[in-house]
DNA sequence: AATTCGGGGCC
DNA sequence: GGCCCAGAATT
């Protein structure tokens, strides 16, 4: 039995480093190339819960239209919103803007380069001020997110269950943290848990810890991390009103800040329950309700949503929400569930 | 310590 | 269907 060391990892690293548009790689990080840590924020918050193939073109499409910080800072919330839209999690996206704002009212444009610093900032918590801590300043932080915890409970074989076991892999990780290419170390753990050390069916024959991993000698590799069993989900009904105004106009509302879609534009519509709550048509109108139902699944419950629909004339006048005209309105803009709704709908109108 | 927050890709 | 994902904020 050897032992893990931070320099076997980086060596694997500077062979098998994968290309992201926000990374700088290992052989152009040597030649002094910095990371933006404009760049290194925006995506490490994007990949909070989030897939590097889900990321990629949100974060491409945030830079072209906000090239720095201070160009986000300056940006409409609205603008901000639509364009995270279909990513989740709009929390996100809403301290996104919080963010970049304090960056440029609190620190003269320039992000925090130190893990205090960065942990003050909204949105940004223990393992995204770790991240842009090591990978754009160069400093010793250790990052610790899904793919390390699962790293570390196979190198060290530890079967306590997450997230009692956090505290303990997150000791490990630190102690395994390099003090000179921090940030291509932490790189380096979460492309070996996204590529080698996968949750299923994990690559150990190739694996550059294999010598020192403790679950590959025991056999238990598969199986770890556990975890603690997670709450089965309830369904909830709802009812979503789409209505067409004759000059193209569709009638959305803002939601508010705070809860689920919060700050996402969306139709107007009853509260989702066990039971269709009771609740007043946005518009006094001839409604007709389409005989397919809108399904989407959130963390935390299922969602049968059914649509309603009508035409009105330029005269209606709304109890809640704004007539959008068709050159403000992009489908874009909403969240999935309320995209779907809008994809039943349209094909009514259509 | 538990709960609330999205969405998609993979079995 | 459930599981996973470069988690943070709230209660």
């Amino acid at each position: 039995m050897t032992t893990a060391t931070a320099q076997d990892l980086l060596e694997w690293y500077d062979i098998h480093a994968r290309t992201m548009p926000w990374r700088v790689p290992p052989a152009a990080r040597a030649a002094g190339v910095r990371p933006d840590p404009y760049h290194i924020w925006m995506s490490e918050v994007m990949l909070q819960q989030t897939t590097v193939a889900a990321v990629r073109d949100y974060f491409l499409r945030f830079t072209a239209r906000w090239p720095t910080v201070a160009d986000l800072a300056a940006a409409e919330d609205a603008e901000v919103m639509g364009e995270w839209a279909g990513l989740g999690y709009y929390a996100r996206a809403r301290n996104l803007l919080k963010c970049a704002r304090a960056v440029v009212s609190d620190h003269g444009g320039q992000f925090p380069d130190t893990l205090a610093g960065l942990l003050s900032l909204p949105g940004v918590g223990p393992y995204t001020a770790a991240a842009v801590a090591s990978i754009a300043f160069d400093r010793p932080e250790t990052v610790v997110d899904g793919n390390v915890e699962r790293v570390m409970a196979r190198l060290h074989d530890v079967h306590t269950p997450l997230p009692a076991a956090k505290p303990a892999l997150t000791a490990l990780a630190a102690a395994l943290t390099p003090a000179t290419r921090p940030g291509d170390y932490a790189q380096a753990v979460m492309d070996l848990g996204a590529t080698i050390c996968t949750p299923r069916s994990p690559a150990c024959g190739i694996c550059p810890w294999r010598g020192p991993c403790a679950a590959r000698l025991a056999g238990t590799a598969p199986e770890l991390p556990k975890k603690t069993p997670k709450k089965p989900k309830p369904t909830r009904l709802g009812i979503a009103y789409v209505a067409r105004r004759s000059d193209g106009a569709y009638l959305l509302e803002r939601r508010p800040d705070r809860g689920l879609l919060g700050g996402m534009l969306g139709w107007p519509g009853s509260d989702w329950a066990e039971e269709i709550a009771p609740h007043v048509p946005p518009l006094e109108a001839d409604w007709q309700t389409l005989s397919a139902e809108a399904r989407h699944t959130f963390t935390h419950f299922h969602l049968i949503l059914q649509v309603r629909v009508t035409d009105v004339g330029l005269n209606a006048v709304p109890r809640t929400g704004d007539f959008l005209p068709p050159e403000v309105f992009r489908p874009s803009d909403l969240p999935t569930v309320m995209r779907k709704a809008f994809d039943l709908a349209r094909s009514h109108f259509a």
